[in-house]
DNA sequence: AACGCGTGGGA
DNA sequence: TTCCCAAGCGT
């Protein structure tokens, strides 16, 4: 048996104050010593006996645990009333917002994973316009649903969107579940999303923990291990099921992500403006922007590839993705990497020829278009083909579909955002807009 | 646990 | 221009 005790340091008298005494069971170590700090914090632990490392790491987490404790303390009965009073005020007003139907809150929060909120809202009109009804989802094609998708981004979200609403016909009556496991049971439903439905549109007592919500208590209670990884999640976890209001989920859950969007932002928080800054352990050590800590970076990769636009009897060719490829299902232009050795018009005929089997030859080259998507860089070579003899079927090597396509049937499918850049690119160019 | 999956906007 | 993302999920 041993116990923790945790003060306070004031700054003024350089006396400290207790804030709380935690007897444990077990074996602790004497990783602090008498008045050393961890989180801005002074521990105390008052042990003594031989210790593995594994009774060391345990007794580590006990003592973070006893300082977020007593950090958590003073907080409890002003913090999220202040917070929740403060959302009531400020919060944006969003078409989902009105009246927090569960299949409104549904589409909403898959719009908005890793997605910007402004950016969301116009596709959200556009999707309740034409599916009013998850029974309307579950009749559609995935074309069209891909189609409304379209520069959205992430395009498993659409097709899982699908797949739930088959599964909330077949085995909830068309009705969205009313229960949590139920929710997060169905396809393309995370923890995240989960909470989000079950608290927004069900008002169920769950925390919804998503990036705002991590770097809000990251900060608020300098949580000091990078926020990804399990020890900082666990803090989160036990945080917010420890300041959320009985009874108040939707305005509690929604109120830290406001305040992570609109004041405790990534770069350049607005701590001024924040209505909980007094509760701010970051804030009062003034080490904000070092807060959360950032996990490894990824490194980003270049890649140079290129695609071809054949025009043939006045028809452009497009195929369609493989189900399982990047952009699965969705429709391109045929291309591929520019292989090493080789130019960007050796590797558009060589990809042509690969993937349909047809000798092209290069009439024009249209532009470069550069984006990005998850960890590459694309510098995109395009080209206008032809080709001199007559065309046999295509071998579709690197797709499901293909289509001898006129300008309306390009406008109605759904294109990677690069390849619907290339697009727009020549509508507005003479040489082009006559084919597309 | 680490990686794959998109995109357009801001610094 | 280049870099770094922004309200995650599935495997």
């Amino acid at each position: 048996m041993y116990t923790v005790t945790v003060r306070r340091r004031q700054e003024a008298t350089g006396r400290s104050s207790l804030l709380g005494s935690l007897p444990r069971r077990g074996f602790a170590v004497a990783l602090y010593k008498k008045g050393q700090s961890l989180n801005g914090i002074n521990v105390f632990l008052k042990i003594c006996t031989q210790w593995t490392e594994k009774q060391t790491k345990s007794a580590l987490a006990k003592a973070r645990g006893a300082c977020f404790s007593a950090l958590l303390m003073p907080k409890k009965n002003t913090f999220s009333p202040t917070l929740i009073a403060w959302f009531k005020k400020i919060q944006r007003p969003l078409p989902w917002r009105q009246d927090y139907l569960p299949y409104h809150v549904w589409i909403s929060e898959i719009m908005l994973q890793q997605t910007q909120m402004d950016r969301a809202v116009p596709y959200f009109e556009r999707w309740m316009d034409r599916f009013p009804t998850i029974a309307s989802i579950a009749d559609a094609p995935e074309d069209e649903i891909l189609k409304y998708w379209e520069g959205l981004g992430y395009y498993t979200r659409a097709r899982n969107i699908r797949k739930a609403a088959l599964v909330i016909c077949a085995e909830h009556g068309g009705e969205f579940p009313a229960e949590h496991k139920a929710i997060l049971a169905l396809p393309g439903i995370g923890p995240y999303t989960a909470g989000a439905i079950a608290s927004l549109a069900f008002g169920l007592d769950v925390p919804a923990i998503d990036a705002n919500v991590e770097r809000v208590y990251a900060r608020l209670f300098d949580i000091d291990s990078p926020i990804k990884e399990k020890d900082a999640k666990k803090r989160v976890e036990a945080l917010s099921a420890e300041l959320l209001p009985a009874g108040q989920a939707r305005d509690y859950n929604q109120a830290v992500m406001e305040l992570g969007a609109l004041i405790c932002t990534p770069r350049a928080p607005r701590c001024e403006s924040c209505p909980v800054a007094e509760h701010c352990e970051a804030r009062r050590l003034d080490i904000v922007a070092f807060r959360p800590v950032p996990g490894k970076k990824k490194d980003i990769t270049p890649l140079n590839v290129v695609c071809g636009v054949l025009e043939h009897k006045g028809k452009i060719y497009i195929q369609k993705r493989p189900q399982g490829a990047v952009w699965g299902g969705l429709w391109e232009f045929p291309g591929g990497s520019i292989e090493a050795g080789e130019s960007p018009e050796q590797a558009v005929v060589r990809e042509f020829q690969e993937e349909t089997g047809f000798q092209v030859r290069i009439a024009d080259k249209i532009s470069i278009v550069r984006h990005g998507y998850t960890r590459f860089r694309v510098t995109l070579h395009c080209y206008f083909l032809q080709a001199d003899a007559p065309l046999p079927p295509s071998t579709m090597s690197a797709a499901d579909e293909c289509l001898w396509a006129t300008p309306e049937q390009i406008t109605e499918r759904a294109f990677p955002a690069g390849h619907r850049k290339l697009i727009d690119l020549m509508r507005q160019d003479l040489r082009f807009s006559q084919y597309i």
